[in-house]
DNA sequence: TCTCTTACATACATTGACGTTTGTAAATGA
DNA sequence: TCATTTACAAACGTCAATGTATGTAAGAGA
């Protein structure tokens, strides 16, 4: 019953996706290999040939897209004259996007509250915290820019309103995640942002 | 070498804080009650002693402290005449109660990132998660009053700000376990807070 | 003082998950 | 066409974790 090249391709990412599934429903440690094969309809045999282990088809997982921190940590990096307004912008973007990408929401879930780091999970643990603190990083020396300019509100510093902006994301995306049905991100995620900053920035006279 | 009734609750206390520290170091659900029983000096009969399994070790663990959700739902539930200004002391007060009691932080560092929710630590979670929505409940209730008043800032309304400072709070706590030498509550909350409010709010004429 | 119970330690049986090995039918390539 | 590789399934051995059952020395109570 040797499959085609395609059908291998196939069962692999039938593989991914039922333990997209399962990770999901039962958390990664509770989930083993014998219940995501039979939930992809092959054996154990099938996962061990596509992958390394647990670990590897995790970060496997993980591969497949790139989640808010990452996304958002590139394009601020790339822009090269960056606003308040822009990242404004993609912070609602940030948090836009899981509505419509179902995948990354499921995966982003995974990684933020299904998913125990051992050490073998702990390099993806690590690369997406780096990429967080980096998205922080960017936001403080932007801030810091507009506090020289004296646009911060008197009060608050650029450290405070960089923690501040990423706060709020982290809690809205892990919060949402929780729980989707309590709030809709395509209404709500603009006029919530847009409120952070207006209490950050000095008004103008 | 049977014990005396207090040398018993010493050993229980002991499970207890292993049990404490290694969830926090491994995980949950990669701590063996034998891991458990040997930091803290005893073997898996003790621990099968004091606790039925696991789980309910857990829950015992859990029943030490009372975790800031479940405070803050119950001291604005209590609080007669709630304001926005005792919201606002509220939550700053919330994360910065972590600082000082460790125990506190540690257990719900566990809680938020240790931890993958089987179905034998569901009603851990949906405990939580309730206190969390009880939280926004009462949160969304007093800015009803705001919004009604037209103290809210054009542009957002009561359930949007209500997502707002729950998200925010529910975030800073999230990243300040995640990366606590990075930014001090003692100093940073009350400002980062204050940034929210205020652009939650109407500015006054 | 004697009995009963407590507070564990020790030993046992079972299960489940893992990693590896072996088997194999079909696809692939020369 | 035929040898070789591919893409798995099936079987095996091992270990770790669990829950339970039994043993036991020392308190607690009468």
């Amino acid at each position: 019953m040797r499959r085609t090249k395609e059908d291998a391709e196939k069962t692999r990412a039938a593989i991914l996706s039922a333990a997209e599934q399962l990770f999901l429903e039962r958390g990664v440690a509770h989930t083993s290999l014998e219940h995501i094969a039979r939930a992809a309809g092959v054996t154990r045999g099938a996962v061990y040939w596509h992958f390394q282990n647990k670990a590897d088809l995790f970060t496997a997982m993980l591969n497949q897209v790139r989640l808010p921190p990452e996304q958002l940590a590139e394009m601020l990096s790339a822009d090269p004259q960056l606003s308040l307004t822009s990242l404004r912008d993609l912070c609602v973007g940030g948090l836009q996007i899981l509505v419509h990408h179902e995948q990354k929401r499921r995966i982003l879930t995974v990684l933020m509250q299904r998913c125990e780091f051992t050490d073998e999970l702990r390099p993806a643990e690590e690369r997406h915290n780096q990429f967080i603190n980096q998205f922080i990083d960017i936001c403080e020396g932007l801030l810091v820019e507009c506090e020289q300019h004296g646009q911060l509100h008197p009060g608050i510093n650029a450290h405070q309103a960089s923690r501040a902006v990423n706060g709020l994301l982290i809690g809205l995306i892990g919060d949402w995640l929780r729980a989707p049905e309590r709030f809709d991100p395509l209404t709500d995620a603009g006029p919530i942002f847009d409120a952070l900053f207006r209490g950050l920035i000095r008004e103008r006279a």
